[in-house]
DNA sequence: GCGATCAGCGGCACG
DNA sequence: CGTGCCGTTGATCGC
């Protein structure tokens, strides 16, 4: 395919319709940090919104890339050059990717307004825990969900049988130190407003050695979450489960 | 394009080439977690590496993704299904695609052994900072750098002019709570380990009011990091600088 | 808009 | 292989 092809092509369609091309390119970007990659095959996606993504035929990632809210251009001299840039207050950036030679080159407008649903976000997770908390302790009463206050947001307060309060801080898979610095958080903000002990489970389904260590030193426990989802979301513990075949 | 057309293409070109498949479809997906999506245009693209990418028209990331080493295949019936799965031993995941109609489906033969050099990424910055931590604060010399122990990996460790072991926490970017925890660990794990007093600096180009606070009850301090990235480094400061003419 | 956090995070580097 | 953590993180939700 020609470059001009190619050009006019990319020229009458950018900020309409969805514009892909490949080909031969060389890529520069400049911003936040600054790349280059020199001359070989990739495919290069303009979307209606202003994303612009170039892909290697190889990693889940966009090798070079620019958000929503970018505009595009196109020049043509010894290079088919498309540009995208980007500009804020704070920062500018941009994108140039030259081609030698364009194999591709097409429009397509796309209809789309459907959104995905997912399920098994963390956030699901909580919602079937607080239906029975006794799958992490039996006793716990939720208190209040997701409580926001300046230091953070706590997934999940409960007081356990004895009437202490409890933070839970749920993960969805292997918790890191991170995890645990983050209930300390909470359990420490949680005290001084209440000015009572406050306790901290960390319900995960894993834990590494490390900070199991710091969690165990910092007075925190451990809940392993024995989960699964498939069709039915289960959460093993106490055979608890939820069925989803209403989600499809 | 006929269906019948598009799977004949797919078929013969899946594991080899590049696939791209643009047409009406509905996806689900099932592993980590459970996920639908209505019928709507999209764009699909199948990498040499088994990189499985289900792109809608808005937004930067892939709607429904796979990663390398999926293995994808195509079925025909009254729609055109192209299915990848990942199977692991402790995972399997399924992406399914069921295309109503096909807009376009191509393959393309990528020759790309090019690599992207990137500029300007935290340890770019240390590295710089490393040639002259005066401009954390005047007296200070280096020690170590990246030194990892079981608590984590510190970035930059020194000593200040009255020979007191620092900490340096770097961050590209606006600090929050992470960073002030991730630097108060570090601290204290080293504290222990020499059984001396440590300081500990964050350096960042900005902080929440929130996590400044924190620092501050810690014990702790903050370094404001002035830089851009054009095309030289320039850490404002004391006029730091690094050419990266080179770099191109 | 900032801020805090999740993500089917992915990817990398180091033990 | 696990683990810690960076990322041009992006995306989301609450304030």
């Amino acid at each position: 395919m020609k470059l001009k092809e190619a050009f006019e092509l990319i020229k009458s369609n950018l900020g309409k319709k969805l514009v892909i091309v490949i080909g031969k390119c060389r890529v520069r970007y400049e911003g936040r940090a600054t790349s280059k990659l020199s001359e070989g095959d990739r495919v290069l996606i303009i979307k209606g919104d202003g994303t612009f993504l170039v892909h290697q035929n190889s990693g889940m990632a966009a090798i070079n890339y620019q958000g929503p809210g970018s505009v595009a251009r196109a020049e043509l001299n010894a290079f088919l050059r498309i540009i995208s840039e980007r500009k804020s207050k704070k920062l500018n950036e941009r994108i140039d990717v030259d081609f030698s030679s364009v194999d591709f080159a097409g429009s397509f407008d796309l209809i789309d307004d459907k959104q995905i649903s997912i399920y098994g976000s963390e956030k699901d997770l909580s919602n079937l825990l607080l239906q029975d908390l006794n799958i992490v302790e039996s006793g716990l009463v939720p208190v209040q969900q997701e409580s926001s206050f300046l230091k953070g947001r706590m997934d999940i307060v409960a007081r356990d049988r004895e009437g202490r309060l409890v933070v839970i801080e749920l993960k969805r898979r292997q918790a890191e130190f991170s995890a645990v610095t983050q209930l300390k958080r909470y359990v420490e903000e949680l005290e001084k407003r209440k000015n009572e002990k406050v306790r901290g489970i960390l319900c995960a389904p894993g834990i590494s050695k490390n900070a199991l260590s710091m969690l165990e030193k910092s007075g925190l426990e451990f809940s392993k979450l024995d989960y699964a989802i498939e069709k039915e979301v289960i959460i093993k513990g106490l055979e608890k489960k939820q069925k989803t075949l209403d989600f499809y």
